[in-house]
DNA sequence: AGCACGCCGACT
DNA sequence: GTCGGCGTGCTC
């Protein structure tokens, strides 16, 4: 069908003529085989024989030759499914080459449906044929009826017994007589058509110039991307909804990226009123077959519009026009197992493969992206809200040197005192930690000084076992000091920043009427628990939340009107890069909330500078003032985006063997010095222990020029991990502390 | 990834 | 004497 269907710049291969097949295995090489009877094409996907068994692999081009020919073997059979466009393979190669990931995984990653081997998988379908039968019954004439109002359709034997009322042997008699047929049909269908004009919305005069600028540039048929930056409630789903019908108008695909599975279904029901069907959908949550299908369908056009998960980035599109990131900041865009992408940059480059426009959707921007519009390489449209200007919450520091906690305390009498009112109130309070960890960082309570590495510029933590302190990015240790380096005061220096539990703890003792919930999307089993728990917590079932995000994604919590952060410098001197952005954007989710419920939020943040541009500019509710502090401190820094770096998690089920492995390689570092990048390490990974395996990281940090990933491939050849250890490179890695 | 080959411990 | 542990190596 559409196996041998090949557009004419992709290369024949002649039967017998060798070609180098790309395979699914980790074996990271593309081997030898001979083409099949009948030949194939540049992109055919294949079925190749590998030692005993079968395996799956594309044509990837012509056979490099070199290996004895007669080991050669020949390809089984061309698989019936639409053959891999350049623009994939390029697209393949170039996110392998950037991720340092092997391209056989990332094949494996644009293969994930089942059964793509199977011939076409047939259903058995009935319509009406000829003819009357022999003997009419009441149930034959209901089958009949059934099928004579729905003029000409076909219908699964269940599906049309169940509609007339009858068994399915009635359906069998009539078949026998000729009077139904029975056909084959195949089971991966097409999807509807969606319409573009189905249901153009009245747009707001804001939306509607938006939409005409995302249209303009979807109809140009070439690459782009545009940051639409819009508050809760501006409309930003309809406005690139309108992109999407543009991108349909023009027989185009577009493909809608949501960072949650939790928000697809009422994101199904928008794209259905709009457009009259619903879309394709792919998450890990559906089932094998329609996988399947959808894979099938994307790569021959049965499917317009995709909505779905990261993964939906490596379907086989036949024409991709438009993707659309919605929330683009979300932190779950990042694939954080397996192959380490981040989805929003790879959908830029897809994009620009085949000429497709991008739209990133935010209400808060990621830092790369707002400097990437500012820097003129995304366009950018700011949507206003219809209710106005957005209203953030009331903001208050509490200056923690001022507060004179003892060090087994974090929430200070201010906070304390706040959060009782509310309590008394039936309103509920959240407290916020900025990161999951555990490791308390070394702080003066008087000045608020914290303790730097003496090697690099990261902040040191406490290490319970060596009773000294221990830089979390390099490993440095260092005997904790009595007093304060920099205001002398003596006795002062307490690790601050708690672990979720120990909050907890505190907070059931300083509360003890008041009850109190931990929400961290770690401690549940599944989603449906937490789902459950978070629409319990919704309705009044709790005063006090301890969290470490708004676990609330797209939740509504009507009772809360507090919101305390517990450690609001987190992030501000080389700890997790991005911790402050998380808390503005904390502030601003908060102030979606505080516009729309009748009562006003109000969010403290403790904190031990807050004479600090970043911080205060996030009590101004300034958000260009925000971004232009936190873009200068990143600058200064030499981090993302004016920098690049690379984790490098070394792992084993021994806890030393990682540590040694880890010095040996920050000792050999010619390659990367070669580039001027530095490496620091080896430190206890972010997660130092994953299923009993020992994590050590490296982190290398470079120019933003410098040939980062050349000289990491370079670096890495040098060493062979061998037996249980194993060695991960995370480009851009998202996850600090 | 699988699967075979191979070299050392406790069993009928 | 063998069955079987999983370390090592190969697959065009």
């Amino acid at each position: 069908m559409t196996g041998q269907v090949q557009p004419d710049q992709q290369e024949f291969f002649d039967p017998g003529t060798l070609v180098g097949v790309l395979t699914t295995q980790p074996l990271d090489r593309i081997l030898d085989y001979k083409a099949p009877e009948g030949g194939c094409w540049r992109g055919a996907f294949v079925e190749v024989p590998l030692g005993p068994r079968k395996v799956l692999g594309v044509v990837w081009g012509a056979g490099q030759g070199g290996y004895d020919a007669s080991k050669i073997r020949s390809i089984l059979r061309v698989l019936d499914v639409a053959p891999m466009r350049d623009e994939l393979k390029q697209f393949l190669q170039r996110s392998a080459d950037y991720t340092l990931t092997p391209l056989t995984a990332m094949l494996r990653l644009a293969t994930r449906a089942p059964g793509l081997s199977d011939p076409p998988s047939m259903q058995k379908i009935y319509r009406l044929g000829q003819g009357e039968p022999d003997r009419s019954t009441a149930a034959r004439t209901r089958v009949l009826d059934t099928l004579r109002d729905y003029g000409g359709l076909a219908f699964t034997l269940k599906e049309l017994a169940e509609m007339a009322g009858v068994s399915s042997s009635v359906v069998k008699g009539l078949v026998k007589q000729n009077v139904v047929l029975e056909e084959d049909r195949p089971r991966d269908l097409p999807f509807a058509r969606l319409d573009p004009d189905h249901a153009g919305k009245t747009l707001t005069e804001a939306q509607g110039e938006a939409a005409a600028k995302l249209r303009a540039g979807v109809a140009a048929q070439t690459y782009g991307t545009t940051l639409l930056r819009g508050v809760t409630g501006s409309g930003k789903t309809e406005v690139y909804l309108e992109a999407v019908a543009e991108c349909l108008a023009q027989g185009r695909q577009a493909l809608v990226l949501l960072p949650e599975i939790a928000l697809t279904a009422e994101f199904l029901t928008r794209v259905e009123e709009r457009f009259g069907a619903k879309p394709a959908e792919w998450h890990s949550g559906v089932t094998m077959t329609e996988r399947r299908r959808i894979w099938k369908m994307v790569g021959q056009g049965g499917a317009q519009m995709v909505i779905g998960a990261r993964s939906a980035l490596f379907l086989p599109y036949q024409n991709l026009g438009l993707i659309v990131v919605d929330e683009e900041h979300d932190t779950s865009y990042k694939q954080e197992e397996g192959v380490l992408y981040n989805a929003r940059d790879m959908a830029v480059l897809r994009a620009h493969l085949c000429g497709a426009q991008v739209v990133l959707a935010s209400a808060t921007p990621s830092l790369e992206t707002w400097v990437n519009a500012e820097a003129g390489k995304y366009e950018k449209i700011d949507l206003v809200s219809r209710y106005g200007p957005s209203v953030m919450p009331d903001m208050r520091a509490i200056d923690m040197r001022q507060e004179k906690l003892p060090s087994n305390r974090w929430i200070s009498d201010k906070l304390k005192h706040e959060v009782l009112a509310r309590v008394e109130k039936g309103e509920q309070s959240l407290l916020f930690i900025n990161r999951r960890g555990y490791a308390p960082v070394t702080i003066c309570r008087a000045c608020g000084h914290q303790i730097a590495c003496d090697v690099c510029d990261a902040r040191m933590v406490e290490h319970r076992f060596l009773k000294r302190l221990m830089c979390h990015q390099c490993g440095e240790t260092k005997p904790v000091p009595t007093e304060c380096p920099n205001c002398a005061a003596e006795d002062r220096l307490a690790p601050v920043g708690p672990g979720v539990e120990r909050l907890a703890e505190e907070a059931t003792a300083l509360f003890p009427d008041a009850r109190v919930v931990t929400l961290s999307s770690d401690m549940f089993g599944s989603a449906r628990a937490l789902k459950a728990q978070i629409a319990e917590i919704a309705e009044g079932g709790a005063d006090i939340i301890i969290g470490t995000q708004l676990v609330a994604k797209g939740h509504n919590f009507p009772l809360l009107t507090l919101v305390g952060v517990i450690d609001a410098d987190l992030g501000l001197q080389g700890s997790d890069l991005r911790a402050a952005e998380r808390t503005f954007q904390l502030m601003r989710q908060v102030a979606g909330r505080a516009g729309r419920s009748e009562r006003k939020g109000v969010a403290f943040m403790q904190s031990y500078q807050p004479e600090h541009p970043v911080i205060r500019a996030i009590l101004a509710g300034d958000e260009e003032g925000f971004w232009r502090a936190e873009a200068d401190a990143r600058r200064l820094a030499g981090v993302p985006p004016y920098g690049r770096m690379a984790g490098i998690v070394i792992s084993a089920p021994d806890p030393q063997q990682p540590f040694d492995m880890g010095s040996e390689m920050a000792r050999r570092n010619a390659p990367l010095r070669q580039i001027g990048a530095q490496v620091f390490g080896p430190a206890p990974a972010p997660i130092a222990r994953i299923r009993g395996r020992h994590r050590v990281r490296l982190l290398v940090k470079a120019e933003k020029g410098a040939p980062l990933q050349n000289a990491l491939a370079k670096w890495l050849q040098q060493f062979r991990p061998g037996n249980q250890l194993r060695i991960s490179v995370d480009i851009d890695p998202q996850s600090f502390l």
